[in-house]
DNA sequence: CGCGAACA
DNA sequence: TGTTCGCGG
């Protein structure tokens, strides 16, 4: 998913501590993902709730978000809008891999053998569970950003208006958006577990600084997203056997696309136009972020009445997130 | 993933 | 006080 550039840029390890008092634009759709993906049982099956409604994001939303919120962070979450119209092919294959797994869960299942990898990659974020992320972060006081098209051209958008200080996503898209800087791997614990085997690693959140990174490799933006779209964006499949260093080679070499291209008699459909859509994607100044305090009685009545969690988990969660916005606020009052 | 009980 | 591990919904 997303641009692969991992292999070519450098990240700084940070702590979750560093993020105090900072604001950070999360993209919705990858963080949501990553917990209906991740938070799952044994088995492969998500949490869900008495009538079998899916809610591992919800649980994800709740602790993640306290946790960053009492660690002094702000956040703001990005929700995609229409996705743009070169995204289909893309958006197509996706569904059909996800199908191929649910067949392939099915039949694990059927066998009695482990599916848990096939139910992470047939998971589905469905409309209902986007409703209930707005509604649950709506009610936890976290601002909301409805982006006109990608999510995170639109967090990109708003970091370099300077309205947050980072772009929150596992993906690299945001930096071919502009994005002045990346978080990744924000979560709290560090020991994750690998995809393979029972073996743990620590994951550290990392940062990438988009200036330093190009001043480091020589290159401008639009050639940073040149080698994105030579390898392989969610907008087109890029070129065979070109992964981001060969990329970069035959950018430093020729200097922009159109010659890398002619020089290796390549062509890339649409290249240009879906460069420009980086440079220059769909996004609105038309949001507010602000932070609101939670509404414990909204927060407890949807996750126990609605979603069967635990009150007891829930009100610790609550109880510790408006101490978190208290003592944000409080720390503001200081400085003005 | 993150929580919290169990355990060292 | 720190680590491990099963469960949460």
């Amino acid at each position: 998913m997303g641009v692969d550039l991992g292999d070519l840029l450098e990240r700084e390890n940070i702590e979750i501590k560093d993020l105090s008092g900072r604001w950070i634009a999360v993209d919705a759709f990858n963080t949501l993902y990553q917990f209906l993906s991740i938070i799952r049982q044994q088995d492969g099956t998500p949490l869900r709730d008495g009538s079998g409604r899916t809610t591992s994001h919800l649980s994800g939303i709740l602790y993640r978000m306290t946790n960053l919120l009492e660690a002094g962070a702000k956040v703001a979450f990005v929700f995609d809008g229409d996705p743009p119209s070169f995204k289909r092919e893309t958006l197509d294959q996706r569904a059909e891999t996800r199908s191929r797994a649910e067949e392939m869960w099915e039949r694990a299942k059927e066998e009695g053998l482990p599916g848990f990898k096939y139910a992470q990659a047939s998971s589905r974020l469905g409309e209902e569970m986007i409703a209930d992320s707005k509604r649950l972060l709506d009610a936890m006081g976290i601002p909301v950003v409805q982006a006109p098209s990608e999510g995170e051209a639109q967090a990109a958008f708003m970091a370099i208006r300077g309205d947050v200080d980072l772009v929150a996503s596992q993906d690299y898209d945001a930096l071919l958006f502009g994005a002045p800087k990346v978080v990744r791997n924000m979560a709290v614990t560090g020991k994750r577990k690998l995809p393979g085997k029972n073996v743990y690693v620590d994951v550290m959140p990392e940062v990438i600084s988009l200036d330093k990174e190009l001043s480091r490799l020589g290159i401008e933006r639009r050639q940073l997203v040149e080698i994105g779209i030579m390898c392989g964006t969610d907008y087109n499949e890029g070129l065979r056997r070109v992964g981001p260093k060969t990329a970069l080679k035959l950018i430093r070499e020729h200097g922009d696309l159109e010659r890398a291209l002619m020089a290796r008699c390549e062509t890339i459909e649409s290249a240009a136009e879906i460069r420009g859509l980086f440079l220059d994607p769909p996004v609105t100044d038309d949001y507010v972020i602000e932070t609101k305090k939670p509404d414990a009685e909204k927060i407890l009545r949807f996750l126990c009445d609605e979603r069967d969690f635990s009150p007891e988990r829930v009100d610790k969660a609550v109880k510790r997130l408006q101490e978190a916005v208290k003592v944000g606020q409080s720390t503001l009052d200081k400085w003005f």
